[in-house]
This record gives structure tokens, C-alpha cells and sequence, in this order.
DNA sequence: TTACACTTGCAACTCTATTGCGTTTGGGTG
DNA sequence: CACCCAAACGCAATAGAGTTGCAAGTGTAA
């Protein structure tokens, strides 16, 4: 119970730092999120607040809005839907890192150990522009 | 002409030895995407087709078909729409590569000349199962 | 406590993608 | 060359993700 004052107060807290009126939608939207370890769909998000009743139209549109403060991250995993997570404070200037996500069971990991590199060949200059790394496959259950 | 007649043939041996019927739309619709440099959506190749009015479901069935016959390869790029290309006969065991695509202009290119590493210290086994790479972030001209 | 800009719920809508079904047709067979 | 039928097609309906307009409701600063 004190873990959930806890994270209750937290959320209040993030999304009333980023500009955000702390509605219980909010609260719950982002508690949902950060007490997972992978990103989630907003199908998934809605899916966990459906005993407080909140329509899916509120829920899209907060987590556009934590995406646009900074709050949430949102990744396309490649199975064409919308993938959110908490953006975490750390060291890191930024915490980005490929997702992995298995094209049969549709789970989703984030890799933190992966790295890109580029042929010395290369003629292309897009690669400091990148952003985001999705890695598609089999997982460990499904191979 | 000559081209035309060459590609129209070319389409029509690549369907059948696939074990289709080398219909008029099956053709149409993978002489677009041979002409392309990048994968194209299923939007993009009905618009092309547009002018022999072939139906958009039969679009994405032809488009289905030449992926399970391994003529054509889908690719998630990550805002949420299916892409497919010619899968070409290279020398190499497999053509697959990564796909870069601009959050901005949606534009895409194929990047033969990245490749990815694991860090010697990686816990995780995923990477042998890895099938697909993409990448997004901001293109030449967009950035 | 009050006021009002910010949020929400609801419904309608767009777009991608899929499926059912009756009709048409490619191409192998005789 | 004509026939046949599984394969393919057109059309319509459907499902799900995501967006938008608007009237009603609410968080919060004063």
C-alpha cells in the first residue's frame, strides 16, 4: 500500500513538473508504464485502466502529450502499433537503446548491450541522424 | 518498349516458377515494384495500379502471396505500415539489410553498408535470431 | 470559493489491413 | 482447340489503430 502512495506521488509529480494537470487518468496512465519493464501499446495501456473507465481517446491523447513533455517515449516496434515507456533519468545524456521485438509472439526488450556500426566503406551520411534502432526476430521462447 | 516487353516477361517467369498464376494484376503489381529503388507501401502500389483498376484487396493478396513464395520480402518500418521489395537474387546467401526511414518525410533507403555489433559483455542470446534491422531518424534532406 | 483553461467522454471518422462470397479466369488436360 | 476447375478476382463488409470535433466536466491558481 505504500508502494502504491509512493508511486501515486510520483506520477502526481512528473506530470505535474512536465506542465500537466494531474488528472487520475494521467496518474494512472503513467503508473501503468512505469511499472512495466517493456513498452507498451496503447491497447495494452487501456486494457489496464478498463476498471476506472477511461476512454481510449483520453488515454491517446495523454500519452501524446507526455510524449510531447518528455515523459514518454514512443517507439514504432514494427508490427505497425504504437509502443510507449517511461523515459528513465539516468546517466545516460539520453537512455536510448534498440528494442528488440519477436515477430511471433510479439514481445518487446530493450536491448541495452547493442551497437551500430558503419562499413568503413560507407558512402551514406545518415547515420548520425538516426534516432531509433528496432531489431525484429525470434525470442529466446519462440525460436 | 523493348524494356516493357522485357519486364513484363521477366515478371510473368518470376511469378510462375513462384507456382502462381501469372495473372494481370500479379504482374502489374511486381513490375512496380522491381522498377523501385525502395520498398513500397501497399498504398503506393495501388496508386501506381490505379489506372487498371485493380481491386486493393487483391492488392495486399498478390502482395501476401509473393511474400510467402519468397518473391517479395514485407518490412515493418515503423510507422505502421507494411512495406515490400523485390527480394533480389545476389550472390549473397541472404540480400537482407537495413532499412532507413525519415520520421519526417517517410522516405526510405536500404543501407547495405551498416552492421551491427554485441558488446562482448552481452547477457542476452537474441541476436542470432535477429531477421530484421531498422533504423530511423532524420534523412539528408530533411535534417 | 470561484473562474476558466485544460481535460474528458462520446461519437463520428480516416486509414490500414483482413475476410467472406459469388463470379471470373489462367492454364493444364484431353 | 475446347473444356474444366482450382486459383484468383471484385465487391462489400469488417476489424483495429489512431484522430478529431464538441459539449460537459474538473484541476488548480488566484
Amino acid at each position: 500500500m505504500n508502494q502504491n502512495v509512493n508511486s501515486q506521488e510520483w506520477a502526481r509529480e512528473k506530470i505535474r513538473s512536465a506542465g500537466l494537470r494531474a488528472t487520475p487518468a494521467r496518474i494512472a496512465t503513467l503508473r501503468v508504464l512505469h511499472g512495466s519493464e517493456s513498452p507498451l501499446t496503447h491497447a495494452e495501456v487501456s486494457d489496464e485502466l478498463q476498471n476506472l473507465e477511461i476512454d481510449k481517446a483520453t488515454v491517446f491523447r495523454n500519452l501524446t502529450d507526455l510524449v510531447a513533455r518528455n515523459v514518454l517515449r514512443r517507439s514504432a516496434l514494427g508490427d505497425n502499433v504504437w509502443r510507449f515507456e517511461v523515459i528513465k533519468e539516468s546517466a545516460h545524456e539520453h537512455d536510448s537503446h534498440p528494442h528488440f521485438i519477436c515477430i511471433d509472439c510479439g514481445s518487446v526488450s530493450c536491448m541495452e548491450d547493442v551497437e551500430l556500426k558503419q562499413k568503413s566503406t560507407s558512402t551514406s551520411p545518415l547515420f548520425e541522424h538516426v534516432t531509433e534502432i528496432v531489431l525484429r526476430g525470434h525470442c529466446n521462447d519462440c525460436a
